[in-house]
DNA sequence: GGATAGAATGTAACCGCTTACATTTTTATT
DNA sequence: AATAAAAATGTAAGCGGTTACATTCTATCC
């Protein structure tokens, strides 16, 4: 591989002279820019990217850490975040932490030591405190999915309370007066805030919680699936159910069907995250459509803002989910 | 942040022994390694990666190019690459191709630039003489998902052909003699392999072709729903459709619920892939395992024996795709 | 005790680029 | 035409490590 030296040489000029036509810095003269181009196309040059680094100090990566990889949500997450990353000519480095706390701080000083220009991190098990920490050092952060008051500005995050309050008001303005919740890890806070919302929405509508059609899951199809089993078997009757997330909608809808139930006549369900298959399932999911890649798009930006001094960017720090209606629902009207 | 320099200062030794301590290499006291890791400890010392890289040659991290990041296929590869690499330290840094071939190229071109230490490649539109040059240049290639014929051994490829023929043939075997198929596009080298098993196990059962039933989608579910309304529209009695991936045929099996078509009690549906949400479909869909995790998880191994010279791994250059049945397909017998 | 091999450590030359600063060239001004 | 100011280019010192080679120390053997 041809080395910038290389290429001064061959041009005639100096070392500095090539880099300024390479990063199109300082002045250069039109004539000697051609003889650098002729010189950088005959050689084939391409600069070292590790001594670019080394010497800006400055990597173009920029780390991120998400829970999992497959799954529609991160996935269309990262696609976005790549796409903008990669335009601006940012190399993104991913990582998974896989929702458990030593590994996601593995990842997290994995990725400082690979000397990131920015973290981008979709994490839930790590402390608030070891962020804002994390935050003070040199390196720039931003928080995806988890709102942090004291570093709010670096946070891009969803109105999950929002959104389970918008779910679970589709269905009392359409009549519904029982409903019961499948609700993901009680530890997680994105599920604390959906059922949050579930219950101001309750109330706003004069209802009362009735924590015995409150029921937990972990997220995955099985526990949505066993959810319902265990609403059903209480043998209180409602007549909707709001789910924190769409892969749960999709067992408990299948467990319903499986007893005799049919979704929406019998029991309206309503998903969580708008998720690509909720097209696929019969009958066609409702759900609430979380503006995923948006978020993705924000948190590059945030980054190029902050990372590489783009000020221009405007920056949107919360998203408000919205409803998005298919066949689950039915109204009570 | 501290440099070698400062540690060897704090520990009294030279910038070598710090080197060397850190890297495991060459011969050291436990005493001096005892002063060395000290220092190391006090000063918070943790070595610059971009140094390393530019001296070493050897950046530690390995690119990959899949056509898409979100999408259930691609993200499970993605993680058990992730998986596998970063637990051998190296860094991962993906790019999306969006099967187009300026878009791949320029992928490659960026990670090559990007100085990784071996590329793993999902590509569709890039021509196979590029990736047979590429492969002759210093950087090691590993072809997921693509097999060419003069580099077979750079190659990882799930043996499509056999699983259009398995995904046939289990129809077949339960008694099905006239079946549809819905195909990919044409230039998917996926597609045509997955449709030249079909023929075959056709032909081995007595059955001639008949190419009305063949029909071409775009992978989408949305092809699947306009290639069942077309096949149904020919008035062609079949009792079965062998789908090239399941997307589309979640499409197909709702376009025929919809024209008062039961799965699988009018019409058996097969899909390929077993993506994740196949157990959400109602009826659950049957579908070819790709073993999609394992496929990344040995194009990882790939890496580290060519680029990281891991001499003791055991490459495996083909996966046999194998039958997951479910309830979409029903016995003629 | 001195010679000697082998282990431990040190020295310093790179790796290929960026960039502050110095120098030279060009342009503008009077 | 002389001079100042501005533009273009060059010089060289890093960036923070790795590693070949040189040097010093330690242990062994006669």
């Amino acid at each position: 591989m041809a080395t910038i030296y290389e290429v001064s040489k061959l041009a005639g000029v100096s070392l500095a002279t090539v880099s300024r036509v390479m990063n199109n810095s300082g002045t250069v003269t039109p004539k000697t820019r051609e003889k650098v181009l002729a010189a950088i196309e005959e050689l084939g040059y391409r600069p070292n990217s590790m001594a670019q680094s080394l010497a800006s100090k400055r990597s173009n990566s920029v780390g991120i850490l998400i829970p999992e990889l497959h799954g529609p949500f991160f996935g269309a997450m990262l696609s976005s975040v790549e796409a903008e990353l990669r335009n601006a000519g940012k190399r993104v480095i991913i990582t998974a932490g896989h929702s458990d706390e030593a590994k996601e701080k593995d990842c997290i000083e994995f990725l400082l030591g690979s000397s990131c220009d920015a973290l981008i991190l979709h994490v839930y098990s790590v402390p608030h405190e070891y962020l804002i920490k994390l935050n003070q050092g040199p390196v720039p952060i931003i928080i995806l999915n988890n709102y942090i008051p004291e570093i709010a500005e670096k946070c891009i995050t969803l109105d999950n309370e929002h959104g389970g309050y918008v779910a679970t008001k589709a269905l009392l303005e359409r009549g519904h007066k029982k409903l019961a919740y499948i609700s993901g890890p009680h530890w997680k806070i994105d599920s604390f805030k959906r059922l949050a919302g579930h219950k101001r929405a309750l109330k706003e509508f004069g209802l009362e919680v009735d924590e015995k059609l409150v029921v937990h899951g972990d997220f995955e199809e099985a526990s949505g699936r066993e959810a319902m089993k265990q609403l059903l078997r209480k043998g209180i009757p409602f007549t909707g159910v709001v789910c924190a997330n769409d892969e749960m909608a999709a067992g408990a809808i299948d467990t319903a069907r499986k007893q005799g139930i049919t979704v929406p006549d019998d029991i309206s369900v309503i998903g969580y995250d708008n998720v690509k298959f909720t097209d696929y399932l019969h009958p066609k999911l409702s759900s609430i459509g979380c503006r995923i890649r948006e978020m993705g798009q924000m948190a590059a930006r945030c980054v190029l803002k902050n990372a590489y001094g783009q000020d221009n960017l405007e920056i949107q720090n919360t998203f408000k989910p919205r409803l998005v209606l298919r066949d689950s629902v039915k109204s009570r009207l």
